[in-house]
DNA sequence: GGAAAACGTCTAACAGTGTTAGAGTGAAGC
DNA sequence: GCTTCACTCTAACACTGTTAGACGTTTTCC
C-alpha cells in the first residue's frame, strides 16, 4: 500500500516527540516508515516543506476543541485563542520550536480575520484588537517556548546525572516554577490591559 | 599571535550576521579565522558552549547602555529591561533564535535578584513580581523571534523574486506591520496590568 | 644552554545530515 | 502486449559536528 502525505506527516510527529526537533532526520523518518529516505522526496518537496505541514498538523488538531460560541465576549474569545494555541505546541515535544521553524502564517491570518471582527463588534478599535492580539500570541510562543526549552534542559542534566543522586531533588528546585499558573498569570495582566483601554475610549 | 576565546565569539557573531543561525559552522568560522576547524576545538568544548557564549556576548554588551538610576520607578526599571532584552537579540541575525538555543539563564536568574528586590520595594507582592517580569520577558522573547522570523521570511522571499517585479510592493503589503509600535503596545499592555494590580492591593 | 613540558595547530578520518540523478518495479489503461 | 504513470530504490555529492593523534613552537625549569 502506497505512503501518503498524511502518513508522512503523522509519523513524523510521532518521531517528533521521540527525538525532539534536532534529532529528526529524514533518514530517521524513513526507516520508521519502512522505506528509504530518497522516497519521502517523492511526497515532500524538501524538510521545509515536511516541517511545515507537521506544524500545521499539530495545531490544526488543536483547533478543534471547546471553540466558544459566538455570543460570547472579546475576551473569552481571546482565551480561548491563547489557551488553545498552548494547548497545540505543548501537545508535542519541542512543538514551540516546531511552530518557529515553519514558515505558514498565511492561513493563521484568515483565521485572525474573524476574531478582529469579532473584537471591533466588542468596542475595540482596530488598532487596539491588532495590537492586542499580537501581544497576546508573541507571549503565548515565549511563554510556551521557554517552557518546552526548559524542560528539554531539565531532561539534559537529568540523564548526565551520575547513579546514586537522587532526580527529584533537581526537579523540585527547577521543576518549581509552576508554568501553569505563570500562564494564566501572564494571560490576566495582558486581558486586563486590554480591557482598561476599552473602558477608556 | 595565539587565538584566543574572545576572538572567536565575536568573529562567531560577524559570522552570524552573515549567514544566520542555520548557516553558521564551525568550517565557516575556522576560515574566517585562517585557521582550521579542529582547531576550535582546543579553546571550546562545543558548538554548544560556543553558541552559549555567543549568546552571552550578545547580551552582555546591550545591558551597559542607558541603564536608569535606582530611585527610579519599577515600571521604568520594567521598561528598560524590556527594551534592553529586544535590543539585545535585535542587535545580530538570529539573536532570538541564538537566545533559545543557548543553555544559559544562571547568570540572568542572579541579575532577576536585584530587579525583584526594586519590585518589592515599590510595593509588588513577590508572586506579582515574578509573573510580571516573566509575563514580560516571554513576550519580549516572543516577539522579537517572530518579528526576525518575518524578516526571514521576507528575505527569502526577496531573493527568489523573478527578476521584473518589484520588490517594495511586497515590503508595503508584509513591511507595513510596524514591529516597534507592536512592541511598545504590547509592552504598555502588560505594565498597565501590572498597575492595576499594585493599585488594588 | 639544553631538556622537558605545555601550548596551539594541523591532517585524517568517522558517522551522520539534506538532497539529487537516474535506474528499476509494479499496476492501470488502451 | 505495450505504454504510461506512480512509487521506490541505489548511489552519490557536498556538507555537518566531532575526535585521535601527529607535528611544530613556545615557555618553563634545571
Amino acid at each position: 500500500m502506497a505512503l501518503s502525505r498524511a502518513d508522512i506527516v503523522q509519523a513524523a510527529l510521532h518521531l517528533l516527540d521521540e527525538v525532539g526537533l534536532e534529532g529528526l532526520s529524514l533518514r530517521g523518518l524513513a526507516t520508521k516508515l519502512g522505506v528509504k529516505a530518497a522516497t519521502l522526496y517523492w511526497h515532500v518537496k524538501n524538510k521545509q516543506e515536511l516541517i511545515d505541514e507537521m506544524a500545521a498538523a499539530m495545531m490544526a488538531t488543536a483547533w478543534q476543541h471547546d471553540v466558544p460560541k459566538p455570543t460570547e465576549p472579546w475576551d473569552a474569545w481571546l482565551t480561548w485563542v491563547a489557551r488553545t494555541q498552548r494547548a497545540g505546541m505543548l501537545s508535542r515535544r519541542d512543538g514551540a520550536l516546531l511552530a518557529v521553524r515553519s514558515s505558514q502564517t498565511d492561513d493563521q491570518w484568515e483565521a485572525m480575520e474573524g476574531l478582529l471582527h469579532l473584537l471591533q463588534r466588542d468596542g475595540l478599535s482596530l488598532d487596539d484588537a491588532m495590537h492586542g492580539v499580537g501581544a497576546l500570541t508573541n507571549f503565548v510562543l515565549g511563554s510556551t517556548l521557554e517552557e518546552q526549552q526548559a524542560a528539554g534542559r531539565d531532561e539534559a542534566v537529568a540523564n548526565t546525572r551520575q547513579p546514586g543522586t537522587f532526580p527529584l531533588s533537581a526537579r523540585a528546585l527547577t521543576g518549581a516554577k509552576d508554568f501553569d499558573a505563570m500562564f494564566d498569570h501572564g494571560l490576566a495582566l495582558i486581558l486586563d490591559g486590554m480591557r482598561q483601554r476599552v473602558k477608556d475610549s
